[in-house]
RNA sequence: CGGGGUGUGGCGCAGUCCGGUUAGCGCACCUGUUUUGGGUACAGGGGGUCGGAAGUUCGAAUCUUCUCACCCCGACCA
């Protein structure tokens, strides 16, 4: 039976200061878990109860759809990475290192070198397919900036699983097996999350499936464009929305220049010409860089609408873009705040909400001058392309969408034969003869996910956590000083509650009632059990349920029953 | 990497501008008494070479130079 007098947890009532999410400061004040470095953290133990637990709902349902477990090496050598190029492309993301015989290694940022390598040593045949192999283990990615506790960090656990088929049907199949497999883990865990559809990134490939688990919470540091009248869900870098009905200026006026000194932004020139911003182009000079090559980009767009850089990037299939410096705008002859596409020589794209034959005006690529009447079609060389940022207000399939911030817990992609080429991992199929097998990988940040529980369920005196993944059910709190029918009956308790699946924690420390009170709030123990006065008096037993905060009275010989049915 | 900021006991801070006793406060910790239904009160106590190095000075937490670490805003992502 777990004393709290005995346990390692030293709650704190001030918040350290290089907390400044909920779920982070209350992580630490609570003793759930200690900094160790930038982006590195100690889990205490009851921080480690919650990430256990968190582990065996992962296990429980991916074992039920089939799944297998497994444990892969952290440290993988570096000649399954360059097999993948990626001990390049990933770069400084992994931590590299050399041991004592001069060999080069990595701790894994992600394991799907390993799991092909492991999976040409072991599968030959299509009879063994489909195969989905999971781990929950370490993972190490030299972020640029760690941040926020456990929701960022260097060094953090993931569950990873991997599938091999034969073709796209079985991918397929298996693929919406492990989606409805995560939904049931997050709910099991009581967490409001939604179901988005992403952008493939770098980690797979380009036009298959790919979704993102998103938990709803104001410090997600991912946007999400939702309709629920059109079932639409995407991650806004993927997000294809339409603008409101706009009114558009149909004047067919000859191009003219006029004077705007000093009109360097969209809203200055717009009051300055008194014309809508939508009348206006925004013109924006990107650089793209692909291998050694970098090349000048123009992308236009509606005055108040902002450049979706994914889809720019997606678009060039480049390695990276970013936009102009000063000096680099300088050098390429570009006037800042009055560039425009009319006659530059350089590549430009037009984004597709911009009216063909519309008057718009633009930049004159001139100090303090802009062209009225600049009308796409007739004055100007761009390709239309889909390149906008969705914003709050557009529309999907009639119904305008709403946007909100998430945190991704989860990700699922259809890698397709990507690995499997590269690593020429084979396998004889029915035909007897020799494919590449396709892959499907799926992630779950497992502190992450912790960590949104956090974020979604707390109040300002400190964590509610769902039953699901409470360190413990209840606290039970020892409110009378060397007594020891109350001590006893704690014992008691706390032996028919656990025979119940109930876990307790007898907080049996020396200290005032009013602590004991508030650490059980901050540590958010779903009920508390308060044994004192009241059972001195009058033989009841006073519990507290953390979520709503009510006080009940209850009594010895219905106790557990009665706690099982409350907490939920 | 670019921009901003912070380093003083486990945590939160004052002191730094304008150098000068033995570096201070709150929380936490230890001892004793007290209190015991919402962080009780009192008394005593332990713990810091002021991030590090070099320099200026009779004298440096304080000034100078260099360096390291950490945090916040952006590019990365489970």
């Amino acid at each position: 039976m777990q004393k709290f007098s005995k346990l390692l947890c030293n709650t704190l009532k001030e918040v350290p200061n290089d907390a400044v999410i909920p779920s982070h400061q209350l992580m630490l004040r609570s003793g759930l878990v200690q900094k160790s470095g930038s982006g590195l953290y100690n889990l205490l133990p009851l921080g480690l109860r919650v990430i256990q637990k968190v582990e065996n709902i992962i296990r429980e349902e991916l074992n039920k759809v089939g799944c297998q477990e497994i444990n892969m090496s952290v440290v993988t050598p570096s000649e399954l990475w360059k097999e993948s190029f990626r001990w390049d492309e990933l770069g400084d993301l992994m931590l590299k290192f050399t041991d004592r015989s001069g060999r080069e290694s990595c701790v894994s940022p992600t394991n799907e070198e390993a799991v092909v390598d492991l999976f040409r040593k072991q599968v030959n045949s299509y009879k063994s397919l489909p195969l989905t192999l999971y781990q929950i283990n370490t993972k190490f990615r030299d972020e640029i900036r760690p941040r926020f506790g456990l929701m960022r960090c260097r060094e953090f656990v993931m569950k990873d699983a991997y599938s091999f088929h034969e073709n796209k049907l079985c991918l397929d199949k298996t693929y919406d097996q492990i989606h409805s497999a995560y939904e049931s883990i997050f709910k099991k865990m009581g967490l409001d999350f939604m179901v988005v559809e992403a952008d493939a990134g770098a980690m797979g490939g380009s036009d298959s499936k790919t979704h993102e688990f998103q938990v709803i919470a104001n410090s997600g540091e991912d946007e999400v464009v939702i309709s629920k009248e059109a079932n639409y869900a995407a991650n806004i870098e993927k997000a294809m929305t339409q603008r409101q009905p706009l009114d558009f200026d149909e004047s067919l006026d000859n191009l003219t220049e006029v004077s705007t000194p000093n009109q360097k932004t969209m809203e200055e020139l717009s009051v300055f010409l008194n014309k809508p911003l939508h009348h206006l182009l925004k013109s924006l000079i990107y650089i793209s860089v692909k291998g050694e090559k970098r090349d000048l980009v123009q992308v236009v767009l509606l005055g108040d609408d902002n450049l979706n850089e994914i889809k720019l990037k997606n678009h060039l299939s480049v390695d990276e873009i970013y936009p102009a410096t000063d000096s680099e705008l300088e050098k390429s002859g570009l006037v800042k705040g009055f560039i425009g596409p009319k006659g530059t020589p350089i590549k430009c794209f037009v984004d597709k909400s911009v009216s063909a034959t519309s008057a718009y005006v633009v930049g004159a690529n001139k100090q303090g001058c802009h062209f009225l009447n600049f009308i796409p079609d007739r004055d100007g060389k761009m390709s239309p392309v889909d390149l906008r940022l969705a914003k709050e207000g557009d529309l999907v399939n009639g119904a305008t969408v709403s946007i909100k911030r998430g945190i991704e817990v989860g990700h699922i992609f259809q890698l397709g034969d990507k690995y499997t080429k590269l690593m020429s991992a084979t396998i004889l199929n029915s035909e007897g003869k020799s494919v590449a097998p396709l892959m499907g990988c799926y992630g779950i940040g497992v502190g992450r996910t912790a960590a949104a529980a956090i974020e979604q369920s707390h109040d300002e005196k400190g964590i509610i956590w769902p039953k699901a993944i409470a360190p413990y059910h209840i606290s039970i709190i020892i409110a009378a000083k060397n007594n020891p029918e109350i001590n006893q009956l704690a014992e008691d308790i706390a032996t028919e509650c656990e025979a119940l699946g109930l876990e307790c924690i007898i907080d049996d420390r020396d200290v005032g009632i009013g602590f004991k009170f508030n650490d059980y709030e901050l540590i958010g123990f779903p009920s508390a059990i308060v044994l004192g006065k009241k059972w001195i008096n009058d033989k009841e037993i006073e519990v507290k349920m953390r979520r709503s905060g009510e006080t009940l009275t209850l009594t010895r010989d219905t106790i557990s029953d009665r706690l099982l049915e409350l907490i939920k």
